[in-house]
DNA sequence: CAGGGTCGTGGAAACGATTACACGCGGATT
DNA sequence: AATCCGCGTGTAATCGTTTCCACGACCCTG
């Protein structure tokens, strides 16, 4: 592939003047760089970003890891990211955890060795990661959706769900459920704790009881919701409703649900965390609560991008609303 | 960050061997690679990626260019791209075209200014776009799903519809519906035509009427699936069946119908190109034909990943199957 | 008309790795 | 004893850019 020197000598330029007009410098007389433009198109000439990458030691390449690609929302998220940072400049590279902590640091150490100008994670579980390390390493990098605590200088981009969780459990109380399980993701990712304990606070507000095995813990994935709601309908008292709380869990309780020939939400009620396009179409529409993911997305890069450029980062919480539909009753 | 200089200085060996052991040479005397070793740790020295690829002309990096990340299919896709790269020791570039073929030129001339090794492509529309251009430059590139007529060099790695479509129209015939719909993607696409194609062919094999008006072209959004079935159903005789050739059109027409206070199959009956996880649940589960996405995606790799290894790339054509389910009727 | 700017351009030194080549050393071969 | 070979290591060129500095031409000012 042509390179900038065979530009500059069709042009008849040094390879300086060529680097000018590239990069749009307004020292190069408009004839001149005329010439060096036919010269660029005449040889399809393409630019080698990697050599730019080493001589300016910036890639404008942001990494994205999240812990599940199959998940929707965070589709959506990449989504959002891959939008606003392409409106900054830079472009996206994925990594797909699987919500395993090995895969997470293969992803992250590509990554890095890629030299991406900045990192955006949605850490999963194991705080014992190389993300941990990276965090202290100066290395610009916020947190979206999840975080790990004790990385002070990171910041954090998220919902707080714990209003619209204690609304949830309001609605469900109104509709006379008393019963009230969660499916909760792993204890050692914050969402999965945080929704769980507002959970069980709102629980505690309306004096409902919260016995130990009307409480699961799912790894976020369709398969683990459909192994713990069949537990829960194996009690001799099993729950009135389930909450899940992310999509796919929800998705695995339906299938349990259905698989048993019960009926949402006559025998038992369900609601999901996370609002996805496909919960207005399920039989019954589920009831979720819903992230503002594009914002979450945007703001994310937003507060990347600072760090990047030498702003101060700040962080960011947004708040998640209850959206009612039919599978908690009327 | 420390560069390979300080690893050798502080291993006091050149950086030749800090090199050599990075790269698992074999001439490199045990005690000194332990030297080495222990340096690196100390520093937490990273190659630097950049650096490397420069020299050795090479990133072992994959870009995969999808039209729509917030579609099922594509994200199954790409994750079974992500998988097998892995496996071969490449990373992945996603780039999102939303279905516009300046959005993909977009990512088409970035991944190749980044210079990665090899572009799988699942081509919007418009075949004047930088994608034919590409094709003819001796960058490895392979299609998947879609393809663009005209690129002899390039192996397209897809699935063949036809028999699933034909099975498809059988299932609805023998269901006693006659008057059958086509909501069909984009003219320019490849699998919109050859889905639109099979769908018209096994009509006329059944001696079933294809009015025109029971044909609309929408753009693989869910959107454009929701308009073209308000169009069938203000029509004076509205189709008994709708064959929506994607997942997300599907849901649009979903969407209209329920907006109407029509139900499917009574009222309608729909069936769906691409099956996904949430068709099992939706109201009621939609028959839907099922591509073989994992292989779809390892094939595609594997023969991008020949063609960057100077083998010769096969292209390959697996098929769907039909999965029928309520929403056509018993 | 001398001195000082500005403007457009070119020469050459980085950036951080890989790798061809050379070298010194010890053991085996003759 | 001379030669050769292979092993472990170092020196330095190289990849394709960006960018600092220098330089000549020109214009302006005093």
């Amino acid at each position: 592939m042509a390179g900038i020197k065979d530009v500059a000598a069709r042009a008849r330029v040094s390879v300086a003047t060529v680097s000018r007009v590239l990069n749009g410098h307004p020292a190069v007389r408009p004839g001149t760089r005329e010439r060096v433009r036919a010269a660029i198109d005449e040889l399809g000439y393409r630019p080698n970003g990697v050599a730019r990458s080493l001589r300016t030691d910036h890639t404008s390449t942001l990494g994205l890891v999240v812990s599940d690609v199959l998940n929707p929302f965070f589709t959506a998220l990449a989504r959002a990211v891959e939008d606003e940072a392409r409106a900054h400049g830079y472009s996206v590279v994925f990594g797909n955890a699987d919500e395993q902590s090995a895969l997470q640091d293969h992803h992250v150490r590509t990554l890095l060795e890629r030299r991406i100008d900045g990192l955006l994670v949605s850490p999963t579980a194991d705080s014992a990661s190389l993300v941990t390390e990276v965090a202290g390493s100066g290395v610009p990098m916020v947190f979206v959706d999840r975080w790990i605590a004790g990385c002070p200088r990171v910041p954090v981009v998220r919902t707080d769900g714990r209003a619209a969780i204690a609304a949830l459990v309001d609605h469900l109380h109104r509709l006379g459920h008393r019963r009230l399980a969660v499916i909760t993701g792993p204890a050692t990712t914050t969402t999965g704790n945080e929704r769980a304990e507002a959970f069980l606070g709102a629980l505690a507000a309306h004096g409902l009881p919260a016995p130990a095995h009307y409480r699961e813990e799912g790894d976020f994935q369709a398969g683990s919701g459909r192994r713990a709601t069949a537990r829960f309908l194996d009690l001799p008292e099993p729950p009135e409703a389930i909450f899940a709380t992310d999509n796919l869990m929800a998705l695995g309780a339906m299938d349990e649900i259905r698989a048993r020939g019960l009926r949402v939400p006559d025998d038992v009620a369900l609601a999901a965390f996370d609002d996805i396009p496909w919960f207005l179409h399920t039989d019954p529409p589920v009831t979720a609560i819903a992230q503002p993911t594009e914002a979450l997305g945007h703001g994310a890069v937003r507060a990347l991008v600072d760090l990047i450029e030498g702003r101060p980062a700040t962080s960011l919480t947004l708040t998640a609303d209850l959206v009612p539909r039919r599978s908690c009753g009327e």
